[in-house]
DNA sequence: GTAGGGTTAG
């Protein structure tokens, strides 16, 4: 009695620390319960197994497989649906079919989740007869489907194009009973939305209306993102009112879908810079990436200035380095003709990539400064940094046609060099 | 355990 308490005991608590990612001081509590007596059961091994697959590897997952059954434990389904899982968010097909069908050889009978993992991973792979197949067996077995299963293959179905197969599975099983979820409706609008079909979207949108199931932040971003993907601002910023008017929540993901698509498809940073107001009075977040849009749609509209303010308030956020709001900002000093002033900026960041040095060296060629252009991509050439093939060949193009042709040639030597190193 | 993504050059 006293051993099964302790080693539950030992089971939360690495389970605690699984969570945390902390594998090593998981592994250090095993071996402590060990040496005090403490055995480890299933569950102990199975925990590790999820984590190990999660934060490591299947393989590092699959080793404490091996491991249970050194210290004399069965591995259970549990154990085996971990791997697959694991394999399956890291798309990795052949190893979730050998690890089904190792699971079936050593007569481990699968449970739902089995087949479910089993479909997802084929469908992730662009298999959607196979995991067809594999839903049929599901449904000729002795288990019944769960309904993640039914938005498994939905989804599933939808990704890989069959938008109608996927509308017509869900009227049929619906005719049989079955009432969907709100990950239904949500996988279903989407779907819908992606293959263009908007007047079917907007019928599933209205059954979900009807259901008695609340439209939630998913719903909202799924169905903002189709508003602006088609040009229907006006409708998108009514839905957003609509939502903000009956009070339904939605999350920081909706709002920077909203402004990354206002600024992205029509340069609205009026309205962006309005849910960035409301974003900070709901007590939410924008992300980097959201600023970082909208600080290029400062720079795409001339606004170099307001950029720049942008990326201070950035930093004042406590936001890190933004490499790529600068890439954004020399862009900008560049089209607006402050090549100079670009080039000043360009010196003084402290970290550059190739899309800073392609921006500056196909600016620099425009404006005929083919040296120092040239002198940018030998820097790249030595650092290992890619440019664009369009833009090392302007360079080459504009020494040649400037007369420097030595300079041509020994740049043409070093690019080769630089390809046969890699 | 299944649903909504992402930033910059040319």
């Amino acid at each position: 009695m006293v051993c099964w308490s302790s080693t539950k005991l030992l089971n939360i608590c690495i389970a605690a620390l699984c969570k945390a990612q902390k594998l090593e001081k998981a592994e250090a509590v095993l071996i402590d319960g060990i040496r005090l007596g403490v055995l480890p059961d299933v569950v102990t091994y199975n925990t590790l197994i999820h984590a190990y697959c999660c934060f490591v590897s299947i393989d590092a997952g699959y080793s404490i497989l091996n491991r249970m059954r050194e210290a004399g434990i069965n591995p259970n389904v549990i154990s085996y649906n971990s791997l697959i899982s694991g394999a399956t968010r890291k798309c990795l097909l052949s190893k979730s079919l050998d690890l089904f069908q190792e699971m079936l050889q050593i007569g481990i009978p699968p449970d739902v989740w089995s087949y479910n993992n089993l479909m997802h991973c084929l469908f992730k792979s662009g298999k959607p007869d196979e995991a067809n197949q594999v839903f049929k067996d599901l449904l000729h077995s002795n288990l019944s489907p769960h309904p993640a299963s039914i938005n498994i293959m939905i989804n599933g179905l939808c990704k890989n194009g069959y938008t109608d197969n996927a509308l017509m599975l869900y009227r049929n099983l619906q005719r049989h009973g079955f009432v969907p979820h709100i990950v239904t409706y949500n996988i279903l609008i989407d779907g819908l939305c992606k293959a263009r079909r908007l007047g079917a979207a907007r019928r599933i949108l209205k059954e979900l209306g009807e259901s008695g199931h609340k439209p939630n932040a998913i719903t909202y971003s799924t169905v903002l993102k189709c508003c602006f993907r088609y040009r229907q601002f006006e409708q998108g910023l009514d839905i957003l009112s609509e939502m903000r008017s009956k009070g339904y929540t939605f999350d920081g993901f909706g709002y920077c879908t909203a402004i990354g698509a206002l600024v992205k498809t029509e340069g609205r940073l009026d309205a962006a810079f309005e849910l960035l107001d409301e974003i900070e009075k709901e007590g939410l977040e924008c992300d980097k990436y959201t600023h970082t849009i909208i600080i290029d749609g400062l720079c795409k509209s001339g606004n170099i200035e307001g950029a720049q303010r942008h990326l201070n308030f950035m930093n004042r956020m406590g936001f890190g380095y933004n490499m790529v709001a600068f890439n954004c900002i020399i862009d900008g000093l560049c089209k607006a003709g402050y090549i100079d002033h670009a080039m000043k900026l360009f010196k003084s960041m402290e970290i550059k990539d190739s899309v800073t040095y392609t921006s500056m060296m196909y600016h620099l060629c425009k404006a005929g400064r083919f040296r120092s252009a040239s002198k940018l991509l030998l820097s790249c050439l030595k650092g290992g940094i890619d440019v664009l093939k369009s833009t090392r060949q302007a360079v080459l193009d504009g020494l040649h046609y400037k007369g420097f042709i030595s300079e041509a040639r020994k740049l043409q030597s070093k690019i080769q060099l630089a390809r046969l190193k890699r």
